[in-house]
RNA sequence: GGCGCGGUAGCUCAGUUGGUUAGAGCACAGGAUUCAUAACCCUGAGGUCGGGGGUUCAAAUCUCCCCCGCGCUACCA
């Protein structure tokens, strides 16, 4: 194991598109702050960089949707995003943002870097151009005819009538969706970074060296990638939002948004320590004393190989974290490349997957507006089930469960009872600590023990583990008190040392508690300092027996958590269920009409009713059926990607309502003659399109 | 279909250089107790370790086949 003389912690930017839910904390967020909180604890240097990530083409979109600018989307969320993260206590030492000049400037310099170095290659090829507009057109927004199908309204990329999958060059007739015009092709140049030049490396970097260290999941994830052979990929695109490409004749160009989001972190470590230099903090929050400072000194993070980099990120960037962003920075050459990223799986809800735009989900906003009290109570219980090796599942039942039976009736209850106890028999000053007993050897011992178990899990990114091993330490507490019985004992006044060592003891626990349950519940350690009296202590301190003095004056002490009814949680389920039901029609946006087409237009298609006779399913494939159709005129076969919505028991006999004169089409080396129409619901069912009797097969429709 | 990850107690999960009666927390049952938010503490019950073959003195662990979940990927005319 190397040693590191310090650590650069990343949490997965934010996209500011919408509001991010409990499952982006128990990917990433959480588990990073826990980290970043431990080590800041033991005095090591680290430094914990976030920040939105507003570039890309969704951003846009996203404007569109809610009828604002891109200026205004972003702006919003990442106000948004910056405030829910404070009030959970995660403590980034900067939250920046990826729209700042600086992040513009940086991502720039490398993308020149890599330019100069000549590992860029360039690649002209002919695109759309709007001249009105002035912009080159992504695939999405050019329309035109089909040249399967016929559909007027097909897409750049792909005809939603036929499914095809179209590049824009293949459209009949194009038109900008923007203004509507021809778009007129134009030459455009783009850049690629060659990834398959560098699966040597790659090999060589993770899969020798960190076959061990690395989460199974996350090396198995790079390793499917790299085996499968990495291809050229575009770091520009054409686009009026994001990162103007830094070469002339780039008009229009901009970097794609995956090459400058993760430059991010880079850019906002330099913001911190420009800001901490200078001393004029905007961005910068530092969670810790960093002394003097300079302005450069955000090489030191990213560019010393005595630096240890770390990403926390959810499994559906990995690829990008382990593959393509580790190339950028192994190909620029003056950067360190990470040193693990402990990508979670994913956190379902209830028992599906969680999704903002279908209403399944709990936001990180609308938690704290429902319970703005209980920070800590939201990162336990997203704490000691965070999906660490598999997918897991949060329910609101298992949060108070979570809650009420560990949190309240072990953790707060003993940090309780030892007060109370001490308030009531010794003035709320710490006692005396007299003779030992073996039991109190023991618990002591135990005491000095349990910080090491945290952290070795807490080093290894094992975090419900660690979580585990802090309510152990409440345990034991309460252990401890039931063996000794000090209220049985304090009737007796000849006694009355012999239970002043007993809570001295306990006291020491619970000032333990604070320093180990930090990382973990900042909030809750604070106020139990705050109960003690106590300034905060370190993790060089846990394990300490001596932490309170004999005669210490204790502070006020209240209760650290309450009881959450069931008419809360009930509550809960109501409202998730509500959202949802209230976000169907919504989501489920309705096709915008097409374009007028002509009657002969519609005539040239022959749709027919034909019944199938036999349908199998395609071997190898996961959506195709091979159905044998009666069509009237003959017994044809017809392949469609049905699959997933029929079975082929279900679908022999059924009439069906196909294109029969659609040109045959070669499918997985079956030819397909004809296609069978569908209606898709706003969920992504497809329906069959049948006459609402049984009519003769062939019978035509119009 | 291919590739990757996973399938262990009612629930959430530990446990792979193969080795004594497979573990934890929660939930459940019984007991003890009353300082504490009816909490704590003790005891107990509960598992064909997805299924089946194989290697071995010995398999949750290695191997082969199959089934299920998740992700990536190919096929939606």
């Amino acid at each position: 194991m190397k040693a590191f003389k310090r650590t650069t912690v990343t949490a997965a930017l934010p996209y500011a598109n919408g509001p991010k839910h409990i499952g982006h904390l128990a990917g990433a967020y959480i588990p990073a702050d826990v980290y970043v909180r431990y080590l800041r604890s033991q005095g090591r240097d680290v430094v914990f960089v976030c920040g939105s990530d507003e570039h890309g083409t969704a951003i846009p979109n996203q404007a569109v949707k809610e009828n604002t600018t891109p200026r205004a989307i972003i702006d919003k969320y990442h106000v948004q995003m910056r405030d829910c993260f404070q009030k959970l206590g995660i403590a980034f030492d900067i939250y920046h943002r990826t729209s700042e000049a600086l992040h513009h400037q940086t991502s720039q310099e490398i993308f020149l870097a890599l330019f100069n170095k000549g590992l860029l290659n360039e690649e002209v090829s002919e695109q759309y151009y709007d001249d009105e507009a002035k912009l080159f057109l992504a695939d999405r927004y050019i329309v035109g005819t089909c040249p399967k199908c016929g559909n007027p309204n097909a897409y750049g990329d792909q005809c939603e009538k036929c499914g095809s999958s179209l590049s824009p060059r293949d459209l009949i007739n194009p038109r900008s969706t923007i203004t509507g015009n021809v778009p007129v092709l134009r030459e455009t140049k783009h850049w690629y970074l060659p990834l398959e030049q560098y699966e040597g490396w790659l090999k060589e970097w993770i899969l020798k060296g960190h076959a061990d260290d690395w989460k199974t999941n996350v090396y198995g994830q790079c390793k499917s990638w790299i085996d499968a052979g990495l291809q050229p990929r575009a770091m520009t695109r054409d686009l009026n939002w994001g990162i103007k490409v830094p070469l002339p004749d780039a008009e229009g160009k901009v970097l794609y948004v995956w090459f400058d989001a993760p430059i991010g972190y880079i850019s906002a470590t330099r913001a911190f320590f420009e800001e901490m230099s200078s001393g004029k903090l905007v961005y910068a929050q530092p969670q810790r004393k960093f002394g003097p400072v300079a302005a450069d000194d955000w090489k030191k993070y990213w560019q010393d190989d005595e630096t240890k980099l770390v990403h926390f990120i959810g499994k559906d960037n990995i690829v990008f974290h382990c593959i393509i962003f580790p190339i950028m920075l192994h190909a620029h050459g003056e950067f360190i490349v990470p040193d693990n990223v402990p990508a979670n799986e994913f956190m379902n809800l209830e028992g599906d997957k969680m999704s903002t735009s279908r209403g399944w989900s709990i936001e990180m906003h609308e938690y704290l507006e429902d319970f703005p009290d209980k920070p800590d109570v939201l990162r336990y219980s997203l704490l000691t089930n965070l999906p660490e090796t598999k997918d897991s599942e949060f329910t609101w039942k298992d949060f108070q469960t979570r809650n009420n039976s560990e949190l309240v009736n072990i953790f707060g209850n003993f940090v309780n009872r030892a007060l109370v106890l001490t308030q009531k028999n010794f003035n709320n000053q710490v006692p005396v600590k007299g003779a030992l007993q073996p039991i109190d050897e023991a618990v002591i011992a135990a005491l000095r023990e349990q910080p090491g178990r945290i952290a070795e899990a807490l080093e290894q990114y094992r975090f419900r583990e660690a979580t585990a091993a802090l309510m152990d330490l409440a345990r034991l507490g309460n252990k401890y008190l039931a063996d000794t019985e000090p209220w049985k004992l304090v009737k007796n006044e000849g006694n009355l040392e012999r239970v002043g060592t007993i809570l001295h003891i306990a006291l020491q626990i619970v000032a333990n508690l604070a320093i180990a349950a930090e990382p973990f519940l900042p909030f809750s350690a604070a106020r139990i300092n705050e109960m003690l009296n106590l300034k905060t202590s370190h993790w060089t301190d846990a394990g300490s027996d001596t932490l309170l003095a004999e005669g210490h004056e204790l502070g006020v002490s209240s209760l650290l958590f309450e009881k959450i009814e069931d008419e809360v949680i009930a509550r809960q389920l109501e409202k998730l269920h509500a959202k949802k039901a209230s976000m169907n029609p919504v989501a489920h946006t309705v096709t915008p009409l097409k374009n007028e087409v002509t009657f002969d237009d519609f005539a040239k298609l022959d749709i027919r009713v034909g019944r199938v006779l036999t349908a199998e399913k395609m071997p190898k494939s996961d959506k195709l059926l091979k159905l044998t159709v009666d069509t009237g005129v003959d017994k044809r076969t017809v392949l469609s990607g049905i699959a997933k919505h029929y079975t082929p028991e279900e679908m022999v006999g059924k009439q069906v309502t196909l294109i029969a004169n659609l040109a045959p089409r070669k499918m997985m080396g079956i030819e397909s003659q004809g296609m069978i129409l569908m209606a898709e619901d706003g969920d992504g069912k497809l329906r069959l399109l049948q006459p609402n009797e049984v009519v003769m097969p062939g019978a035509v429709v119009s």
